[in-house]
Order: structure tokens, then C-alpha cells, then sequence
DNA sequence: CAATTCGGAATGAACGTTCATTCCGGAAAT
DNA sequence: ATTTCCGGAATGAACGTTCATTCCGAATTG
């Protein structure tokens, strides 16, 4: 476990931060947490500003991975559906530290632009195919950034929800959200 | 214009912490921006955490309000959910500043089970509409943390796609969004 | 094979800066 | 005259970062 000193600062400062923010985890903390020296941190990353941006830029890989596990572009459309929407309710509440870090970072000022583009790189693979679902007329003609509303944002707001008790997601209640969402976008 | 500092120095924080976020924006800078002492801002508020949550509290009231402006509960189901979506989405375009700094709040490690309720107060007057509308068989019976989702969580996304430009939200997409949102409560 | 040298990884005390908060002399109001 | 309010310099704690030093395994030497 203690040959990667790089690795064990990340998880530091992943559970820190998604505990106490950004402003509230300070280096010598995640250093503490990590086992090693405050200056090791510096021996791989070269500020605390690129050690958060470093983070989020792997769990963005990582989440993404995840959304997209088992998809075939073969499938129905409606299953690929349900498939990717469980896959990111599933990461979200089984990752919940990496879950309000990444949103935590998504709605920080540090630079909105980039993350964007981040995103459509990693979904990239299954842009042809809701065109093809789009000109098969399986789903309504929406802009690809209006889907992505309705299976991450959407599945991240009914995440946090769960997770702080407000909506318990049991299988009925996740079975009618799924449901509804796909209503959303489908014809008719 | 002067006459209420308490006035000043709230608009003052929610200017820079939209902009530079929470730990960006030192009560030096607020005491600056607001046109007053450094001092004097503890006479009106306890300390920085205080101050922010009475920002977020006054905000949060002033949302709330701009979303049920005009709702009467003796229209049309339908429309209803139209009339509330879109005030939920020009409050939130016609407000960047007050719309990020509500989604930093709600993102950050302050006090998260508090914040439900207070929307949930604010949204009373809507519940029995509600209620009524499943009951004429006219939404699906979703609980009502599941329907906030579609009109408030969502449309705050589209909002966030507009203000950076991802995702132009002209008359067509619009109209769009609103009628995939209304499909996935609405029943068949 | 033992002793010595070597070099980069790791350390954490120290530094300079920044920040939230306090304090107090003076201005304004009553 | 007395009370209330205000400003901004002063304060001290906390922070990110640095750097002189230590540590340790491997390479080299005798």
C-alpha cells in the first residue's frame, strides 16, 4: 500500500475535500492523511491547485468509464438507455466522496470552459449512435447536451437525494425515475 | 443608496464569491467592494460563515418567489408546469450571479440537511396542486422530491449550458426542453 | 564480501503571506 | 452629553510553499 505515494495523496485528498471542501482541507492535512512529508506532495504535484485539478481529471476518466460499462452499440435503444442511466446512479451512490467532489469542482470557478470539452471527449463513443437512434426516430431530435441532462445531471440531483435521505431510491422509486426520463426523450 | 450598509455588503459578497468563490473572496475585498470598513461588516453579521448563509437564506427566498410568480392553482395542470419551469429559468439566466452562488452553496460541506427543508417550506402553496394533479390522473404519481428534479435541478443545468454557451438555448430548444421535461411526469 | 560513496527521494521546520476578526479613537446621531 | 455607529490599522492564527537536511538502497571500491 505504501508504494505509491502519489496514489495515497490522491485518496487523501479526495476523502478530505469532499468532507471539508476545498478552503477547509489544507496540504499539511492531506499529507497527515497520506503518511508522507507536506513537501512530498510537491515531489508530484506542482500546487495544491494542480493536485485538484489532477483529481478531478482522473475521476472524470473514471466516472465516465463507468456510465458507459457493458455498452454495445448493437443494443435497443430504450435498454442502452436504462443501461447508461443505472450505470451512473450506481457509480454516484457507490462513489459517493468522488461524487460531491466532481460536482464540487463543477460548480467552483475554476475553469468552466475546459471541463466541457473533457466530458464529450469521454462520451465520444456513443454520440453516432443516438444519432442513429435520432434518425431511426427512436428518440426526439435533441442537441446531444440536452440528453446528457437527462441521464447525468438529472441522475446526480435524484444521487444526492438518496444519499442525504431525502428520496430513499428503492426499486419502485428508481424504476419511475428511469422510466420518466426515458419518457423524456423518446417519441411520441 | 447608502443608506443600508447591510444592503451593500450583501450584494457585495454574492458579486465576488459567484466570481471568485468562497475561500477567493476575503472580507477585505467585501468591505471594499460594499464601500465600507473592514469592522463594520460585524455589526452585521456574526462572522464571514454567518454572512454567507443569510446570503444563501435571502437568496433562496427570492428564487423561491420567482418561481411560483404568477402560479394560480386554478389553471391548467399543464400549463402550470410550464409557467413554473420557466420562471425557474429566467430567474436563473437573468440571475447568474445569484444562481451560482446558490449551486456553490448547495455543492459545499456547510450544512446539507437544513437545506431541503427550506425548500420545501418555500415550496408549500405548490403541494396540493400537486397532490390534486395525481390524483385527476393527470402526472404520474412520483413523489414530490422526484418532480422538483424535472422543473427545478434540470432547468438549472440548461441554465448552466446557456450561461457558458455549451448549449444555446434559443425559442426551439426551449420549447423542447420544457415538452421533454413535461413528458417524463405527465402520464400517457 | 565488507566498507564506502553516491544520488535522488523524502522530510518537516521555517518563512512570508494572507486572512478573519478585534480593537479603539473618532464621527454621527439623539 | 451620551450613546451608537463606523473605519481601518493591528493582531495572531493558519496556510501554501520552500529548502537545508536526512534517509536509504544501490553502485562502487578495495
Amino acid at each position: 500500500m505504501n508504494t505509491d505515494k502519489r496514489t495515497d495523496i490522491l485518496k487523501a485528498t479526495l476523502k478530505l475535500i469532499s468532507e471539508y471542501g476545498f478552503h477547509g482541507t489544507p496540504m499539511s492535512k492531506i499529507a497527515e492523511d497520506a503518511g508522507v512529508g507536506a513537501g512530498t506532495i510537491y515531489r508530484y504535484f506542482e500546487n495544491k491547485e494542480a493536485l485538484i485539478k489532477e483529481l478531478f481529471l482522473e475521476l472524470k476518466r473514471e466516472i465516465s468509464v463507468a456510465m458507459l460499462a457493458g455498452f454495445s452499440p448493437e443494443a435497443n435503444t430504450a435498454e442502452i438507455f436504462r443501461l447508461v442511466w443505472f450505470n451512473t446512479f450506481n457509480y454516484c451512490v457507490n462513489n459517493p466522496q468522488e461524487m460531491i467532489f466532481l460536482e464540487q469542482y463543477h460548480n467552483s470557478p475554476f475553469q468552466t470552459p475546459e471541463i466541457e470539452a473533457v466530458t464529450m471527449e469521454y462520451m465520444a463513443p456513443i454520440l453516432s449512435t443516438l444519432q442513429a437512434a435520432i434518425e431511426a426516430d427512436e428518440i426526439k431530435n435533441l442537441p446531444f447536451e440536452m440528453i446528457t441532462a437527462f441521464v447525468y445531471d438529472i441522475t446526480v440531483a435524484f444521487a444526492k437525494r438518496h444519499i442525504s435521505g431525502t428520496l430513499v431510491m428503492d426499486a419502485a422509486n428508481l424504476d419511475s425515475a428511469v422510466r420518466a426520463c426515458w419518457d423524456a426523450i423518446k417519441t411520441d
